[in-house]
DNA sequence: GCGCATTGATGGCTGC
DNA sequence: GCAGCCATCAATGCGC
């Protein structure tokens, strides 16, 4: 029967997520950190996180275009084979 | 004027957090790839990540929630018989 | 050439479907609406949420997910006795 | 004691969240009816799914634009406080 | 059947 | 201190 769990497998297995999971947790926190140093500084942290929103963004709307412009070139080719 | 902007001091902020960032994206990345490489273990991943969900849970809260659904639930239940 | 684009009918298309995108996003502000009310009578929201979520489910499936859940975390417990 | 649960008034805000899913489902439905339509016409839905999207996104682009200026205004308007 | 895109849910942050 | 808001994350459903 191969419903049975090899347990060791599957420790490893949510060991290594739950790890990972705290390693995530943990960036969280330095992020938290420099936000935190930088509203010491003067900036104001709301703001920040827009900026870095925007800058985010707008790699992601070049990629964006990229792929709208594959799209279309593909389609012009399917159009005129 | 304190108005002015310490253009180094904040674009060394900015590029902190966007590589937290980034380092972040990864471990998500890296977590992708143990759900799917358990998968491929003949685990299902949509199991494998309640498992994980509960066991970060306090149990108290957990059963509590659970109460007060079966409250719900049977509330229902009556009222459709 | 075929490939000229009829704008007319193209417009009409895009308006129809960005139509249907408004409709549905005034129904899920509804949805929300509801959710408002209800935790002002006092019901619990995320309850409630899973309590709709649950009479949706077949109920053959959701024993079956159960079992296996039941067999992953016994394993588990098992494992770090 | 209050924890007993009004079982009519529980039922009625089930039944019109399910309704209203129901609606949207519906819509969903239909939305998928004119894509269907729009490819007999010859029209690949890839493209219109991506051009649709990318009309939205716009005009989010410029509420959040707008947001920004509103953010940069208030924090100057603090700052010659 | 897989990967993707959208949608729904949760948790954290901010302002009152 | 809490409610509302936002951003992230999980999950379902869709098209290929």
């Amino acid at each position: 029967m191969t419903n049975a769990i090899n347990t060791g497998q599957l420790m490893a297995i949510v060991t290594r997520i739950e790890r990972l999971n705290e390693d995530k947790a943990a960036i969280t926190e330095d992020t938290k950190q420099v936000y935190a140093e930088a509203k010491a500084m003067g900036y104001d942290p709301k703001i920040l996180r827009k900026v870095i929103a925007t800058l985010r963004q707008d790699s992601n709307k070049r990629a964006e275009e990229e792929a709208m412009m594959d799209l279309y070139m593909g389609a012009i080719e399917r159009g005129t084979q």
